[in-house]
DNA sequence: GATGAATGAGGCTTCATTCAT
DNA sequence: CATGAATGAAGCCTCATTCAT
């Protein structure tokens, strides 16, 4: 019963369930590290510690191993904030900051932010990638927030501004950051702590930078 | 004046100023419209009606070609910049919408801003080219604008910030919208007009999203 | 009676004949539709329903699949034509005429063609797979009608032709209808009947094209 | 102007004018021996003493070689067919005798067989081929046979037939022997001499079988 | 200077076959 | 007996770079 095939067995049962986790989670990693086209399907293979031809029974190819790794990463995180929204209780400028931080939390501040930036990056270069990924994340998002403006609208919280254009503008900061972080260095000398940065960004936008006379 | 070095120079810059701006202008083209891995030279050369043997008599190898573009179309740019800022005799808050308006108009409104995302996209793949366009554009713009807001301090008219931070803050949305301007509507719905969004942005930066009391 | 041998014998024919005629079925559509590299053994065994490694619980490989197919489908078939011409009695032009519509009927009329087109095509690439087809069919088929051709001219019904030559005349049009048939309408614009064409042939064959005196 | 420099300059030229030839003749010996599929393109480089990539100079992809094949070898002997067939002043009978004894001239004898195989054997896997081979071959080819039929009946030389019908059973004998001719030895034990047979079914087509009464 | 033919490493994908369970 | 996960060799195609002319 506790002999060494028992053990082979468990472990071989427990890898073949296992493995499209695997295999999504070296996908991720590699699709951030490198972006979508110099991801090479053996790499991800490799690192998941399997052979080239494995990844191939759990994915058609590679654009499908990419819709995959927005299903499995991306979406839950949609899905929850879209739960948050909608039974938020008190004043929208804190479900706003609320949201932001969350945001920056759950995706800027992970691998996951790599997903942004690739897409950002290469969506030109895909335009089934970038279909599926506008379909399936951006137009949620974006619904999202509009939606949260114009709850604060509607409640009196906020000057009468226009959902569509205040969106962008909500985005940009965490956007940036996600962006500054895959630019290794290219694009900042000292490091910037996001929180501070995000502060000071949601500071701004509520406050203004003019000196109070 | 007739020594060897001096010769070598004078071919070295004739040569240099004998490149084709066909060459720079297909490149840059083709730069912008598909990033750095994907633009093919081969392509670039078709474009610019010469042979593909034609382009490495003037460009070592990709990168060389990369770091000219940049050298012929941006350099220029950031030069007059700084020259503004250090003239300039206005308000701070005047000077800093100038500078975002015009960095717009000059850089982001062309097919420049392409350059800007490329490097944000593929630098983390190609890290000499990352190291050339820090030294060169990106420290060299940081400068100035942390330099314009410790100049607002300075004179009484910002309140008290961190140069650091706040440059960043500022940046963020001309980056954005170049971002967006390149994403080919994968992270846009419905077209934003960049002049609106960076009033809205400038409006908030100055005075903030609460609604006077 | 009891030795070994008998065991293994009779083991491995309750296991030939257990052989699941899906594997075989689907094994003949698929070369048949596809040729024999084309067909994935993937394929074969999706259609019968079984796994791929059960598939390799009976045949040995594709050759192996192969070979059991054309055992299972076009032997029986040979065989039984062989007693016909053997036991046949009346005129030997009745005799040919018989024997290519029956050939035509049992074997061009079905899957069965497939595999004649199957081995034209493709024996080239597979000299095991021809060497066993020529052993097993066409040796055994031109046999017999190299023996009608000679019933008829030992008994005076046919001029004294060579019956080799005129063997691979009569094989032909069977032949080519079967091709026609599998070429899916590249070498045919409008449908052709082949009862029609086999008709038009034997006329041919018996009375020539010349009009008449 | 003897100098081996100017050798070496004469062969490269001739070799530059020369490469789609070669590979041609190359791609030609290859898809003939092996069928379409099961050449690869590695090999026609190797045989025609390039690289693999400077196949891709001359040709887009596999398909663009074999239809460039098709062009350059089979389409100039349909053009010469067409002219004899429309000069000709003979008995239809002769004309006919002659356009099947110089079709296996031209292309039954010749390495040219092994494609009209070829696209018998594997037009169903390769549904784009099929088509390029039947617009540009096969409903050419139809056309002046039944041509020359229909002058027959015109002229009152033949028998009052469907010249669709018989064009059919007249193209089945070169057919024939083309796929024998490339079944290297599968469907035929002892080598066949293919004027022989062509004169055996060309008599049988104007005389019959039947002995004379 | 200019050309463009040639190269070959490298990436995506397929599929017959093996083998632990 | 049956499964199906895993393998890896092999094929098509791309493209930065070289070099003879």
């Amino acid at each position: 019963m506790n002999c060494p095939i028992n053990k082979i067995k468990g472990r071989w049962e427990r890898r073949k369930e296992a493995r499209p986790q695997e295999l999504l989670a070296a996908a991720l990693d590699l699709f951030v590290e490198r972006g979508y086209a110099a991801t090479r399907l053996d790499d991800v293979a490799a690192q998941a510690g399997v052979s080239k031809g494995t990844l191939y029974l759990y994915f058609t190819n590679k654009e499908d191993l990419f819709k995959a790794v927005v299903r499995e990463h991306l979406l839950p995180v949609l899905g929850e904030a879209e739960q948050t929204i909608d039974q938020y209780e008190g004043h929208s400028s804190d479900l706003l900051r609320e949201f932001i931080l969350n945001w920056w939390e759950r995706v800027g501040d992970t691998k996951l932010s790599g997903i942004t930036k690739l897409i950002i990056a290469e969506s030109g270069n895909f335009p089934e990638v970038a279909q599926f990924y506008h379909d399936e994340v951006i137009s949620r998002g974006k619904a999202m927030i509009a939606r949260a403006l114009e709850r604060g609208v509607a409640r009196g919280e906020f000057r009468n501004i226009d959902a569509g254009q205040v969106t962008q503008v909500i985005v940009s900061p965490v956007i940036m950051l996600m962006m500054w972080k895959h630019s290794s260095g290219v694009c900042q000398t000292e490091p910037v702590s996001p929180i501070v940065f995000l502060n000071t960004f949601i500071d701004l936008l509520f406050h203004g930078l003019l000196a109070p006379k």
